[in-house]
RNA sequence: GCCACCUUAGCUCAGUGGUAGAGCAGCUGAUUUGUAAUCAGCCGGUCGGCGGUUCAAAUCCGUCAGGUGGCUCCA
């Protein structure tokens, strides 16, 4: 038979060769390395007879179909390794995931696992790793499958194998343990050479609320101890980074129950960077033709039942309500309130399009386990604009929409990606006429070529009322976040009657662009003070230059720099306490100021400043004319340090 | 909302049934300082709330609240 690799290469194998065969045949090294191979883009083990001609791919720890057939095949690994502990545990679903694995478990009677059990876990995983148990791939009828897990008594299994009746059913036996599974995994116990059991938590069967709660065991799993060491200390840096960590530390915000869980309250420090963060982006959005508008926090109940939100997200908002016989609803969004300014007065073709921006707070009751700092809140401002526009002006209006996006995010050295969500085939899912979807989804996919977008299209994952862009960004280290979208709208036109004249004089619906670059200005400032792990950059800081004298003798000088940087425009602390100047320095680097200035006897007899800057370290000795210039550049948004 | 864990001074944390502790912060005083924390004294707690077990509870049990990690949800 033919083996094709995927660099195109054909070679000849026997009938019935593995893919170990063909990874020996191509190097001692990728035999060693191999995980499983993709033959014909099925997953196989190493150790399947192939049978006939097929294009292949051998995947190792690299890939990410490797890692996933490893962190599979850990999962497998730490189940045995449960089940060893704990005999009569009955298993649910044990995947990979993007980082790691989990197994769902049972334990017999009452015993639910807690953190404190997880190293006993992990010693015994590393105890049959060293067995080498080969993973046995089995075939075996749908009613012997169900005997085996109904004589065990585990009835999760039973249940998953009802789904899969008159499909070929597998087994995989590894050392003493024996699971339903469809593979592919990896060849033995032994290449799973580190593990950590990370958490455990409680999770729903088959994710439904109204069945068992199992326990999740979480888990990851390397072939190399230097890999999971990596990995920890990623997860340090994470930690390290917190933005509810950082967030206290650094005064920028607060959570109290006093208020309300979910309802951040921004401290003086944080309130500066989201004023700073805030007048950046409103500036470029009326560079570009945007008009900001500011709307009430809440609205009449009757707006929400015309735009159709309420009452289907009513379990997520606060409930309405009633005064003088109306009923009002906490605003959970902005769009209909800018509906009601475009209906105002009639419009001509001619002042299309209208963009209409708001920093718009609205508030959604999540649910309380949800609530994570300022990721997940129950009031939030989000950065919104609506676009009434004619069909012919959509693409153009994409194109400008992405074209900020990309020019905020590029300011912040985030790498962008990019998702076009489409229709499927399911008209039901959907409203609005086809021949709209597709003329929309073509002008998206026009305006994303034109701008030399990097994207994917994911079909059926359109909103309800039309095609969408999602953004996902890259922070420094590496964590990907979702962030904004773009989305077209033909449906609340309709429902709110919006109009505008055309140049042959009769009325037509205007098409809507819904549009949030960041989102939520709050997930954002918690992503920017990780991303910067509150390093902030000088145009952000809220605190850019601290000036401290050396001893008494100097606090005049002092006193007269600081006022002479903040009548430049810049913001400064003044530190005239009589402390030593390691002390000052050491709560100015603490407080991650970008600049510290210091001034001795020497600075202001020459009439100088001594610099120091925050994570360098001593920059020597300045004039302030050369500082003010230094501080006067960096005063811009995306502005970076690159000369020192 | 559900599961597990956590909650001790403003902050970070020790304290496993027998008189509530430390460091930092704060206050007072001394010190006037050369690139990451000067010294001393003082102040500060209903050990998250409530109930129970016990001669005795920060400590054991129950319950409620808040937080953390997940699950479900996310216009």
């Amino acid at each position: 038979m033919i083996i094709t690799l995927p660099d195109g290469t054909a070679k000849e194998f026997p009938r019935g060769a593995t893919g170990m065969d063909i990874a020996m045949s191509i190097s001692p090294g990728l035999a060693r390395n191999a995980l499983g191979i993709f033959v014909n883009d099925e997953k196989y083990d190493l150790s399947r007879k192939i049978n006939e001609d097929a294009n292949v791919r051998i995947v190792t720890f690299n890939d990410d179909d490797g890692k996933e057939i490893y962190w599979h095949s850990s999962a497998d690994l730490m189940a045995e390794a449960i089940g060893a502990i704990y005999p009569g545990t009955k298993f649910g679903i044990g995947p990979s995931i993007e980082q790691g694995f989990y197994y769902d478990v049972d334990l017999p009677g009452d015993k639910r696992l807690t953190v404190e059990d997880l190293p006993a876990i992990e010693k015994k995983m590393k105890e049959l790793s060293k067995l080498k148990s080969e993973y046995k791939r089995i075939e075996i009828s749908w009613e012997e499958a169900i005997k085996h897990f109904k004589e065990v008594g585990d009835e999760y299994k039973v249940e998953l194998l009802e789904d899969l009746k008159g499909q070929e059913i597998t087994f995989y036996k590894q050392g003493g343990f024996l699971d339903l599974c469809r593979g592919a995994h990896i060849p033995n116990t032994g290449m799973i050479k580190a593990v950590k059991l990370l958490s455990v938590a409680g999770a729903y069967w088959r994710g439904d609320s109204d069945r068992d709660m199992m326990t999740r065991v979480y888990g990851i799993s390397f072939p190399k101890q230097k890999m999971l060491d990596e990995f920890i200390t990623m997860r340090q840096e994470a930690e390290r980074r917190d933005h509810r960590k950082l967030g206290k530390e650094l005064e920028l915000f607060m959570i109290t129950p006093m208020i309300g869980g979910g309802l951040p309250v921004w401290l003086p420090k944080g309130t500066t960077i989201r004023r700073i963060l805030e007048e950046f982006m409103r500036k470029e959005q009326i560079k570009r033709g945007y008009v900001e508008v500011i709307t009430p926090h809440v609205g009449n109940l009757e707006m929400y039942k015309i735009s159709g939100h309420y009452p289907y997200y009513a379990d997520s908002q606060y409930p309405p309500m009633e005064m003088d016989s109306e009923q009002y609803l906490l605003k959970p969004m902005n769009c209909p309130h800018h509906h009601q300014i475009y209906m105002m007065k009639p419009h001509s073709y001619r002042e299309l399009p209208i963009r209409l921006f708001e920093y718009g707070t609205v508030y959604r009751y999540e649910q309380s386990g949800e609530l994570n700092g300022l990721t997940r809140v129950r009031g939030f401002t989000q950065d919104d604009a609506h676009i009434y526009c004619t069909r012919d002006q959509l693409k153009d209006e994409i194109k400008g929409v992405v074209d900020i996006i990309r020019y905020f995010f590029d300011i912040f050295d985030m790498p962008l990606t990019t998702r076009l969500s489409f229709r499927d085939d399911d008209s039901s899912k959907y409203g609005g006429e086809i021949e709209l979807w597709d003329r929309a989804q073509k002008d998206i996919r026009e305006a994303a070529d034109e701008l030399g977008l990097e994207y994917t299209v994911e079909m059926g994952e359109a909103s309800f009322y039309g095609p969408k862009i999602d953004f996902v960004i890259k922070d420094a280290i590496g964590r990907k976040w979702q962030l904004g979208t773009v989305q077209v709208d033909y449906v609340m036109p309709e429902r709110f009657e919006l109009e505008y004249v055309g140049s042959d004089n009769s009325t037509h619906r205007p098409v809507i662009i819904h549009r949030a670059p960041v989102g939520s200005i709050e997930r954002f400032m918690s992503i920017l003070i990780e991303h910067y792990a509150g390093n902030f950059p000088f145009w952000l800081a809220p605190e850019q230059v601290s000036v401290m004298p050396i001893g008494g003798n100097q606090n005049e000088y002092a006193t007269e720099i600081a006022a002479k940087i903040e009548a430049g425009g810049f913001r400064v602390k003044l530190d005239t306490r009589s402390e030593k100047i390691g002390r000052k320095i050491a709560e100015s680097e603490q407080q991650k100021i970008p600049f510290a200035i210091i001034v001795g006897q020497k600075e202001q007899d020459s009439g100088m400043v001594s610099v120091r800057e925050h994570t360098v370290g001593d920059i020597g000795t300045k004039s302030l004319e050369e500082m003010l210039a230094l501080f006067n550049k960096l005063n811009v948004p995306g502005a970076k340090r690159t000369d020192n």
